[in-house]
Parts: C-alpha cells; sequence; structure tokens
DNA sequence: ACACTACTTGGCTATTTTGCCAAGTGTCCA
DNA sequence: TGGACACTTGGCAAAATAGCCAAGTAGTGT
C-alpha cells in the first residue's frame, strides 16, 4: 500500500469500527438517546460480555462515549452525523435489491 | 442477534465493504472517475490479484460497476455519494487526534 | 498460431475478528 | 459485611479476511 495515506486508513478505521450488524444496531439506536449497557444488551440479544467488547469497539474508534451513573454505564454517539449517510447507504441497498430481482425475472 | 434487522445488516455489509483502506482508497480514487485495474494496481502498490478481489468485494456490494473494454476492465462508483460522510468520518478523526493530543500534554 | 498484456480465480497460510465462558471490579442495598 | 447487580477483561476456539503465488481466461498485435 504505498499511495495509501494516513487519513484515508483513519477513515477506513472508523468505517471497520461501524461495519458488524450489532456495532451498527447500537449506534442506530443510541443515535435515538443515550442508553446502558443492559439495554443495548437486551435489544441486541446477546451475551453481555460480546455487546461490553462491540462497545469498546465503537469506543476505540471514538464513535461513543461513556459515562458511569451509579452501577449503570450509558452510552452515547459523539458524532451523531456519521449515522446520516445511512441514507445513501440505503440507496445502494435498494439497487441492490433490484438487481436481485432483476436477476430472478 | 434478535432485534437487528435484515436492513441493518444490508447497511453493514456494505460498510464492512468499504471499511478496508486499499478499498476505501480506491472509491476515493473512482469518485474522480473511472479508472481501469492497472491505474487501481498502480495506485495501491499491491499485487493485481489482491487489487481484483478487493474490486470483487465492492462489486459484490453493489458500490461499483465493472465496463470491459478492449482487453481493459474499467470500473466506476455507483452511488458517489457514499463518500459523502467522509466529512463526518473526518470529524471523528479530528476529535480522536485532538484527544489523543489532550493525553499527551 | 504465438506471444503479450490485462485481468480473474483457485488455493494456500497468516492474521484478525467474533462470541462464549469464567473471573475480576465497582456500586448499591440490606 | 455480604450478596446481588452491572458491567469489563482475560482467554480461548471457531470463523472470516487478507494477500501472495500460480494457473486460467480473454482480448490484441504480429
Amino acid at each position: 500500500m504505498t499511495a495509501i495515506n494516513s487519513r484515508t486508513e483513519a477513515r477506513a478505521d472508523i468505517l471497520k469500527a461501524m461495519a458488524h450488524p450489532a456495532r451498527l444496531f447500537m449506534m442506530e439506536e443510541l443515535a435515538r438517546g443515550e442508553r446502558c449497557v443492559c439495554e443495548l444488551r437486551e435489544l441486541v440479544g446477546t451475551d453481555l460480555s460480546t455487546v461490553s467488547k462491540h462497545l469498546t469497539v465503537l469506543r476505540n474508534a471514538g464513535l461513543v462515549v461513556m459515562e458511569k451513573r451509579g452501577a449503570q454505564v450509558f452510552y452515547r454517539l459523539t458524532t451523531p452525523c456519521v449515522l446520516k449517510f445511512v441514507d445513501c447507504i440505503d440507496a445502494v441497498v435498494r439497487s441492490n435489491a433490484e438487481r436481485h430481482l432483476a436477476l430472478v425475472r
């Protein structure tokens, strides 16, 4: 990788953090407001330790921050705009769906 | 993963396709206009087979299309808007950089 | 027909990621 | 103080990903 600069690498790292169904789902949920880990765990439906590790990934990427209040830990998005592009992603999803339909027909 | 619907999974798949330095770099390059594989290979600097496989990933995600003209194969973006959100990603990158600086200080 | 360029695909190993269980930390409440 | 929550961290096995080499396909020029 010669011409790939560190800026592109940094961008890819952030995309990678978002590029998992459970993590993206949690981000979509956090876009609606802060949630504690137990709530996210309930929604995602995997082991608590798995949820915790996913949140660590998002935290390391700088996409979420945690705040401890009492025994609970609340997470929220640092930069909600990262979910805006979902509109465009969905355009790709839709055209993929049409493409598949076209193949079936 | 109980509450994670197929739409979120489809979105994550597309993000995953973009979440690699070489692939993101190629998309950024394609945003400036179509390129043949040989040009991308030159820019990325890895083995031709590696570049080709990365392009297959992008193609399967519906992010690029290929067109054969003579002996060459040209690729172009299907949905250029997917790169728009880079502005917001960069906001995360910048705040991460500041965070690290703050830790050093 | 033959070599040459421009790819794609198969196959392999090394690395990374994922998700579970178990164990540890910190807080609250009795 | 002791036990129940609400997490995080360590460790591990299974699965997915990355990148190289080698081999195959397809056009191009001679």
